[in-house]
RNA sequence: GGCCCUAUCGUCUAGUGGUUAGGACACCAGGUUUUCAUCCUGGUAACAGGGGUCCGAUUCCCCUUAGGGCUGCCA
């Protein structure tokens, strides 16, 4: 009997999705779709300290836009739900009640002041800080008792106090753990919430998740969730526990250290598609799979290559740096294969403050827009780098010293010669056709019939132009700027020259 | 401190009991070129250390070291 897979995402609404995240829910995706099984999105919003408002509408949206779609959750329903926990409280308040009758948890009436001093003298004392089990061995009859006294509880599962434990990890093998090590830890709180603990393996289980794929932070918690499915005498999904991303000096990938919510990146200008193909490589690749064509090199993948060669097998166990150069190089990539059409759209929210440089509407209109985007598609890293590398294009006057327009050796009376040669060509080129091609054919056909040095005569016409050091093409410049614009500029160089 | 995980170029990684240890990013050099970018060609660069096992270990085992995680009525 084959059973369906079914493989969950399942975040806390904190605030924004975490890059971590987005990695875990990218890994789920694919293995749900190369194993033909269906991903579930799950809310876990049990903390209700650490509920942010808002949080879960903008993590389904910006999953989204990372191209993961899901088969059930919050937004579209299904048949497992309710898929907010907070909104299960009944089914955990049941499931606890159940395992108390089992005898595999227990009441606990220990206040927080106590256990905190209780973890301080440990420590103090080296001892491993853990809960002392004072209650464990409190009769029905007395726990009731404090019940109906109105006394605060928690429930807390009850460990083997002796054994071994293994538990399967199926990237890792077979872990051991000593049963002694472990606490009895709280499954659910004096607020009657379960904890994460519990909450999770109740749903993944009534949920019938089939691949539990999380972070390794998770490892150690690992045996007691084992446990708990054998309590409750309730088959194991397989667990899948994914190395961590680290940052470069090797430690968490906290927010303090750079941009960590996925939101970041995305007003930064980095595209899904390069976010994903990057983020998928850490940690797998598409070498290990036996599918991919040995002439391909590259590490550039569609989401449909991707479910091609994925396998949660193949999936490594080391941590794995984020080394935003990489992500940088295919963002660049997609930016250069995207239709100008999508990309000059893209760009518009970047441009907003160019567009206030200028009063003339000819450089407002969405053509031109799209002309300047075309100038800078090849060397564009970041969407939100078109404002600063475009100013060129929509401001009416250009601020650079003169000293710029000199190319090597030159001397200002030989540059201002050349310029002036420059003007005269392109004063002759009619309007009709004028366009950077035109422009390039006619000044470079001069340019080689009189046996004259490119540079000496580009590069002083590209600076009048831009105003830049560095900047796409002269030719390609003027032509999107048009004739009277061009002239201008090349007028006030001359100027600039005395 | 205890428990657990991890260890191939700077980074992401492929790989095998016998390989010139492969690729990608970055870097360097050259080419194309008016600059930058793109593009093309080439190059530098790695099996953490020590013990085993074995004819032979980067690969298997152990130890050390280093890094990371957990040790909450957070997830």
């Amino acid at each position: 009997m084959s059973t369906t897979v079914r493989v969950r995402f399942a975040p806390s609404p904190t605030g924004f999705l975490h890059i971590g995240n987005l990695r875990v829910a990218l890994f789920d995706y694919l293995t749900a779709k190369t194993l033909n099984g269906k991903l579930i999105l799950r809310i876990e919003d049990t903390d209700q300290k650490r509920e942010v408002a808002g949080a879960v509408d903008s993590l389904i949206d910006i999953l989204n836009w990372a191209g993961i779609k899901f088969d059930e959750g919050p937004r579209q329903g299904g048949n497992y739900g309710p898929y907010v926990q907070s909104q299960r409280k009944q089914i955990y308040q049941e499931q606890a009640a159940a395992l108390l009758k089992k005898g595999g948890a227990y009441r606990c009436f220990c206040g927080e002041d106590k256990l905190k001093t209780m973890r301080e003298e440990q420590q103090a004392k080296k001892l491993p800080p853990r809960y002392d089990r004072t209650c464990r061995d409190l009769t029905d009859k007395q726990a009731l008792k404090k019940v109906l006294a109105g006394e605060k509880f928690v429930i807390r599962q009850k460990m083997p106090l002796s054994g071994e434990i293994i538990v399967h990890d199926e990237l890792r093998g077979d872990i051991k753990f000593q049963a002694g090590d472990l606490e009895d830890h709280v499954l659910i709180k004096s607020d009657g919430l379960p904890t994460y603990q519990f909450a999770n393996i109740v749903d993944d289980h009534l949920m019938a998740i089939s691949h539990v794929l999380r972070g390794d932070e998770w490892l150690s918690s690992f045996p007691k969730n084992v446990l708990l499915y054998q309590a409750f005498n309730w088959q194991p999904p397989k667990f899948i526990h994914l190395p961590l991303i680290i940052n470069k000096d090797g430690g968490k990938l906290s927010k303090r250290q750079g941009d960590v919510a996925v939101e970041d990146f995305k007003n930064k200008g980095y595209l899904s598609e390069a976010l994903i193909n990057f983020i998928v490589l850490l940690g797998w690749h598409p070498s290990a799979s036996d599918k991919m064509p040995r002439e391909k090199t590259d590490e550039i993948l569609s989401q449909d290559e991707m479910i091609k060669y994925f396998d949660y097998q193949d999936i490594g166990t080391s941590p794995a740096i984020f080394d935003v150069e990489k992500l940088d190089y295919f963002n660049g990539y997609y930016i250069r294969q995207m239709s100008l059409e999508k990309l000059s759209k893209l760009c518009l929210p970047f441009l907003g403050a160019n567009l206030q440089l200028t009063s003339n509407p000819k450089k407002q209109a969405e053509d031109y827009i799209k002309q300047v985007v075309a100038l800078e598609q090849e060397r564009l890293k970041r969407l939100a780098e078109i404002g600063e590398l475009t100013k060129f294009m929509f401001a009416d006057d250009l601020e650079y010293g003169r000293a710029m327009l000199i190319w090597k050796k030159l001397d200002f009376v030989q540059v201002k010669a050349n310029l002036q040669t420059i003007f005269e060509l392109l004063e002759k080129i009619p309007q009709a056709s004028w366009q950077g091609k035109t422009l390039e054919t006619a000044i470079m056909n001069y340019l080689k019939t009189e046996g004259l040095k490119t540079g000496d005569y580009l590069w002083p016409m590209r600076v009048a132009l831009t105003g830049l050091k560095a900047s796409p093409g002269p030719f390609e410049v003027a032509g999107v700027l048009g004739k009277e614009e061009s002239l201008q500029r090349i007028n006030q160089a001359i100027k600039k020259l005395g």
